[in-house]
DNA sequence: TTGTGACTTGTAGTCCGTT
DNA sequence: CAACGGACTACAAGTCACA
């Protein structure tokens, strides 16, 4: 499993979690609302200054969104 | 203190702590030794992919790499 | 052994839309 | 509300010569 379907899978769970949709996390995170839909589809590699404002937006660490589940380490 | 900053310093940290040269975590991650250096430098917001086979190649975790300093939160 | 500048190429990321 | 397309711009990715 890549890294970024790692970082896909808690992206959409941390959001989902929060009530938060895709629109919202965009505009709390500005980013743009299509590139959030792209992300938590695997289609990309995000850098790491994406990955600590979707952090910040979601109120979490940066470092767990790149948090590989138990079964897969 | 920026992301990119922060794991600038985990990086050299972990580096120097297997007391490997650029050039040679440059080998094991494959990836170019001046690139590394920039990424030591600050110069770019890596993706998570890089980060990733940055932190195979040292032998810790992607999210690692990432954690701020305790003085820093 | 590492830093740096100059450069090219690939992909991250934006913005418009429709389904 | 989210998936998905095309067309674009910005910047990460990768290479080289040299200090």
């Amino acid at each position: 499993m890549e890294i970024k379907e790692v970082f896909a899978q808690n992206l959409r769970a941390a959001r989902q979690q929060k009530g938060l949709s895709q629109e919202e996390l965009a505009h709390r995170a500005e980013i743009d609302r299509t590139y959030i839909s792209s992300l938590e589809r695997s289609i990309y590699n995000a850098s790491i200054d994406v990955v600590e404002r979707l952090a910040i937006a979601l109120e979490i660490q940066a470092a767990d969104l790149l948090r590989r589940p138990p079964s897969d380490t």
